[in-house]
DNA sequence: CTATAATTTTAGTAATTCCTGAAAATCAAG
DNA sequence: CTTGATTTTCAGGAATTACTAAAATTATAG
């Protein structure tokens, strides 16, 4: 399989901007060749396309089943496993800020929390420990939010993020006079309170 | 200069973490040496507190300067160049935020925008730039988003994160009912609009 | 200016990470 | 089971990145 030049460029993006964060070329380039391939690929193909060794593409399928962001499947009378990412990709970017988190925010936190449990014994440390305590507040209040605002459904979020953060309040005004529920995701588009006209 | 246990252990997380996305071990400690010390420390200090050559000291610093992550300052009478991390954490957090966008996604939507300006000729191409265009377009709503909500003043944002999503209805329905300007930083606590008293 | 303190750059080495081919393990069809 | 296809693991070499000591540069006190 031969890559257009379109695809080229993409994939060579991706394996440039892997390795800017934690993940190395071969990684971000097979995640990208997924991303846009038309149908599933195995991983021959892969190795084909991007000029890896088989062993190579095997390790960084691996890496990216680890972080969720590959979908495993068969295709009828072949015995060969088949990879694709997926559809929508607003669910990618939830696995990828979740697997992150998981990784590289909770590990932190907890170091943190350690660190404040014990009492400080001379001067350095009281100051050190009000600096931890400062970090903490802010990485659990980020994050913290930003789990709850990935919950809203996909059709809410994106509205909200096509508005921008001003005119989040006129969206949020709406569905309050709408007497949606807390959490939108229990509101469907079908229950009652949908019926009622938007005032403006 | 001696560490504490605790410093210790916060310098050396700090280390590993670094490496787990694109940053080295060097440029993570100082950071974080830098993060909870009492006072400025300059060069010398630093590569003696963490047992780095000077001159390792020196390139994880102008690492850190080009991420506009450390405050450069001089004591009276000495000579010596003293770097800090600022008090502020919101800012620091802003910061990094900043510059992570404008290395790890402002190239790539630049790619993007790029890749979708030329018309396919042949089938792969478009559905690939069927692809490009979703994921152009879901990194543009959330960085703007983002962008925009970092804009609030640290009081709000404190406060819109606290109450989490469900509970920005709240605060976002209060400033309307306040008349407050779309963007918070122009409504200051002395403004006229915060005397009309809260109606719940 | 000059001398020297302070910092940065550089060139070479050490350490780490990446990648491959070969071998081992797994799997499913007959 | 056995066989052959497929995937994974592993050991070693290649490539990259990190780190150091020494040299070069810059800055400032006298």
């Amino acid at each position: 399989m031969k890559l257009t030049p379109l695809a080229q460029s993409f994939v060579l993006h991706f394996g440039e901007m892997g390795s800017r964060w934690g993940i190395n070329r071969t990684v971000g380039q097979i995640y990208a060749l997924l991303f846009v391939s038309e149908r599933p690929l195995n991983a021959d193909e892969i190795a084909e396309a991007l000029d890896f060794s088989r062993s190579n593409v095997s390790m960084g399928l691996k890496e990216l089943d680890s972080w969720r962001l590959v979908k495993l499947q068969h295709l009828p009378s072949d015995r060969r496993e088949y990879f694709s990412a997926p559809d929508d990709v607003w669910l990618i970017f939830r696995t990828l800020a979740d697997e992150r988190k998981k990784r590289e925010i909770d590990p932190t936190l907890s170091m943190l929390r350690d660190s404040l449990l014990h009492e400080p014994t001379n001067p350095q440390d009281v100051h050190a420990q009000k600096r931890m305590a400062q970090m903490h507040e802010l990485i659990e209040l980020v994050t913290t939010w930003f789990t709850d605002i990935q919950r809203l459904d996909e059709q809410t979020l994106r509205q909200l993020m096509k508005m921008g953060a001003a005119a989040q309040k006129l969206l949020e005004f709406k569905d309050m006079m709408l007497f949606k529920s807390k959490d939108k995701n229990t509101a469907k588009a079908t229950t009652p309170e949908n019926l009622i006209p938007p005032i403006f």
